[in-house]
Parts: C-alpha cells; structure tokens; sequence
DNA sequence: CGTGGTTGTTGCGCTCGACGGAACGCAGTC
DNA sequence: GACTGCGTTCCGTCGAGCGCAACAACCACG
C-alpha cells in the first residue's frame, strides 16, 4: 500500500469537482475518494468522517477497510476524532457515528450562510451569461420578497424590485417559492388571485396544476402573466435540508426570451440555482 | 445595493456571547482546546477548525500562534482542510474560514437523527402556524444544544442556533430541559447562573421554583431573559420512557409575542411537541 | 521608488510521532 | 470450549510530518 512517494509531479490540486471521476493516481486502489496529497494522518482521518457521513455509522474494522489502513491505526484517528466530539460511539464497544462537534461548526458557518452574500457572484456571472436581469427572492408574508438584483447588459435597466413584495401566483419566482410548500401552509399564504393580465392564472386547480409542473421539471416560467410583455423563469435554491429558500430567477422582455432562447435561459438559471443551493450546504446523498 | 434587507452578515465577533463564561483557571499550557493525547497532526488540524469556529476567519500565522506551532505546520495543515472543502480561504492569498464541507457533515448528522427527522415535518407546520422561528433542543455538556431551526414566516431569519450551546437556566428550552432532569444530574449541569439581562433567573431557589412551575403546567416561559426584547416558549419531547429528550421552542421578538398572543403560541406549540413524543413512541401506558 | 514590515507559500534535512503487527478482553455462535 | 468476529492496547520501527529558512507577494511608510 506503500504510495510512490518520492517526486511530487503534479502542482495542480483540484482532484475531486462533484461529478469528476478522479484521477487516475498511482496505486489508487482507494475506493474512498480522498484527496491523495496532504497531511497523510489528517487527510485519513478527514476520510473517516466522509466515510461516516455516507455510511451513517461504521465500526473500526470498516472503517479501516474502506481507508485501506490498519484497524490499529483507524482506531487511532476515530479516537482523536473522539475527543474532538466530532465523532461518537453509539454504545460502549460499539459502533461510531458523527457526533455533535460537528454541529457545533456548522453553527459557526451559518455566520456565512447570508443569501444575498454567497449568490451574488453567481448572480453576476449568470447575468452576464443571459444579458437578462437576474433577481432573488424569498417567501415573505404571503408574498415574494426581493432581495437583491443584478441588472442585465441591456442598456434600459428594468425596475428595481429590491425590497419590494411581488404577488406569488403570477411571477416565476413564486411560483417556485409557492412549489416548495406543503398543502397545509400553501393555503395559508394563498389569498384571492388577482388578476394582472389576460394570461395570470387566477383559479386555484391551474395554480395546483402548475405548482406540481414546477416541481416536476424544477423550474417555473411566467410569460406575460404579471405584465403583457414580460417574461421570467426562475429555479429553487435549497438550503442542507432540501428545502426551497429562495428562487433564483432570470427576466426581461417576451421579445428578447423567445421560446427558442428559453431553453438555455433555463438551462443557465437552473444551473445558477444549484451552485447557490451547494454553496449553502445542499447536495449530501 | 439590498439594503432593504438586513440579513446579518459576517460580523465577526458576533458569536455568542454567552457561551464564554470566563473559566476561572484553566490550563495555561494547553493552547486552545482539548489536546490531550490522540494523532498529533489530526489534534492539530481539528484544533484549527475550533479557532475558525470561534475566530469567524484567521490567517495561517494568526492560526499558527493560536495552536502553538510553526507557520508552515498550520499551512500544512489547513491545505489539507481545504483539500477536504471543510475550511476555505476568503481570496487567493488570504485568510481562511470554515466551508461548505462542514455543512455536509452536519446535513448527514441531523439526517442520522431520528428526532430531527421526526420533528421537522412538525416544526415546518409550527413555523407556519405562529408565524415565528422554531428551534428543536438536547441537552448536551451543560447547556443546550440546537440541532435544528425552522424559520418563521417573516424574511429575515433572526439568527441561526443550529450547533450552538446556549445557557440552561437563560432560555425556555433550557428550563425545559432542566426540568426534566433529577435533583442529583441537576446540581451536576448547572454551573455558576450567568446575568444576561436583569430578568435573567440567576438565583438557584428561584431557578427551582421556575422548574417546579414549568414541570405542573407542561411549558417554559423566557421574557427577555436571555437578550432584551426576545421571547420564548417551549415544550418538552418525550421519549417512550416518558424522559425529556428534547425541547421545541417557538420564539420571535417581545413585541410581536404579545401576552395575548402567547396563549395560543403555548398551545400550539405544546400540542407540536407531543405529536412529536408519540412519533418517538410515547404516549402507550 | 525604494525599504522594511507584513502576509501566505514552498523545499529540505532531521527527528519524533504515527504506523502496522500482534496480542488482549469480550461477545456472540456453531 | 473452541471459534470467530468485534473494539482496544502495547511496542518497536521507519517514514511522514515537523521546524527552519528562504521565497514571493502585498501594504504602509518616507
């Protein structure tokens, strides 16, 4: 089990990147998939809390098998990790679990769990990549609720909704926020639905209907619905617990996001969404 | 720009106040946490995740002095970290903050605990019923432990609990939680009765008759005891011995949680938590 | 524009700390 | 009682991780 050692060749260290297959690494006969190069004891241990995290709990010897160590040497790191609360046993000469520790960093993280703080980059560069105006938003009393908005690079910038609550059955924003309810609360925050254009949906079956598509496809459109004119397709940002935060949404004018071009415009604000979702913590299992 | 929505950002000692109760004379030799005996280099490296925690962000040499070792050794060290995504550094060539790995983990915990997973479905309905934040509570190292919170209705979440250990005897899932407790653990959690505003119960004889209080009527009250203006209540959760294994709470600003109002808070939220007691099986004699 | 102070980052040789082998105590199970 | 699995402990060895020092940027002086 003994890696080459000696030369270090490659400088450039992004191995793992979600999706990636890793690298084909001498001797990777790992099938976890850590990060070959770094401190080797911390790097084994770090191993064992992801191994922990995938298997929900696991004994010394598993855990030593799955590392390709020696149980003496497992045992070694889960009892540092031990001290640290980080992880626990389930009973005495028992099995190990994650622990609380963790728990208690995650709460010192949740500091930098500010929305508008970790979108906005993915804002910007998802505004440049439509040339449309990109918006978040949150649920808000029984509406949707504006938090921040980067103009597109078209030369009229569009209203400025920042701060402004917006009806939640005729945009795609609220749509998306609406589709991450549960029935029992969805109506509570549902009043009469108002209409703003021939093509506002204003009876609750369609609404139902067109929640349900949200949530199939995972992405909602609005054509003309607020306002004749104005088109918007907006996506779910999901905190670590799967639940729909806010929605991430791309909008301009009907004649500028022809059907032919929505399909990207989806494609893009869909991917946006996700990032912003991994950034919070979303996309364990 | 998004100035309407004060969503706290990254204050940087902002962590809890409370938690740091000056220790009258600990160990001066011992340079941050518990670093007893274990892998030398794992200690270290979790040792760096706890100054993070408490530091909010930290450079390699501020890191490097706080443990007690050479510059390159922390370097070392939070490379590695970072290869794990569990710290990361604010831009190319500075400071170093926890990551997104940490909030990974922590999802994977709260996932493995049946009680979170229990409780939230409950919690989400409770949130959307008061209107309010609603936390879920254990007791843990003599103080309270969040494990998890549901925003109210209202944009901006307060402050995110989760991980945190919050004093027992300031707030009402602490009272709760004491309350189910025996005289003899009693007297082993609670330490000195810190002042945290001049409602905080910090006499021990006045603490019992609280406990005896919350244990006849089945709930606790905290009027800004803990922080001026905050108000909570909270319900014990039962386990199928009939312990108190946890504590929910619904709490939100004084103003809003008017004496009026907290009548019907108490019973919803008295109600939640023993729907939640006979999902973990009490409730059969 | 230099200059002295920071920072984070990187080779390098020495040494001490982490590693693996083996043995131990303890549960179950043929 | 022998067997086989588990988590745990002890111990000698050797290589991994340590501290040193030099490096590359950055900032604040003057």
């Amino acid at each position: 089990m003994s890696k080459a050692v000696p030369v270090d060749g490659e400088v450039d260290g992004e191995v793992v990147s979600a999706t990636g297959v890793p690298t084909a690494s001498a001797a990777a006969e790992l099938p976890t998939a850590v990060t070959g190069q770094g401190v080797q004891s911390v790097d084994r241990a770090l191993g064992i809390l992801e191994v922990l995290a995938r298997t929900g709990e696991a004994g010394v010897t598993e855990i030593a098998a799955e590392l390709g160590v020696h149980k003496s040497t497992a045992f070694r790191l889960v009892a540092t990790l031990e001290a640290h609360r980080l992880v626990e046993q389930t009973v005495d000469r028992g099995r190990y679990r994650l622990g609380v520790g963790i728990l208690r960093l995650a709460g010192a993280t949740t500091a930098r769990l500010d929305l508008v703080q970790e979108a906005r980059p993915i804002c910007r560069q998802l505004a440049a990549d439509t040339g449309e105006t990109v918006n978040i938003a949150v649920l808000s009393e029984s509406s949707a609720l504006y938090l921040d908005q980067v103009a597109g690079s078209s030369a009229l910038q569009p209203h400025n909704w920042v701060g402004q609550h917006i009806p939640l059955h005729a945009t795609s924003n609220g749509k998306v926020l609406l589709s991450g309810l549960e029935e029992s609360s969805l109506e509570a925050v549902l009043g009469t639905l108002a209409t703003y254009t021939p093509h506002t949906i204003t009876r609750r079956p369609l609404l139902r209907e067109e929640l349900e598509r949200v949530r199939a496809q995972g992405y909602a459109l609005a054509v003309d619905e607020l306002e004749v004119g104005l088109t918007a397709v907006a996506a779910p940002v999901r905190n670590a617990h799967g639940d729909v935060v806010a929605s991430m949404s791309v909008s301009g004018p009907s004649f500028r996001l022809t059907p032919e071009r929505l399909a990207e415009v989806v494609r893009l604000v869909t991917e946006a969404a996700v990032e912003v979702s991994h950034r919070l913590g979303w996309g364990h299992r």
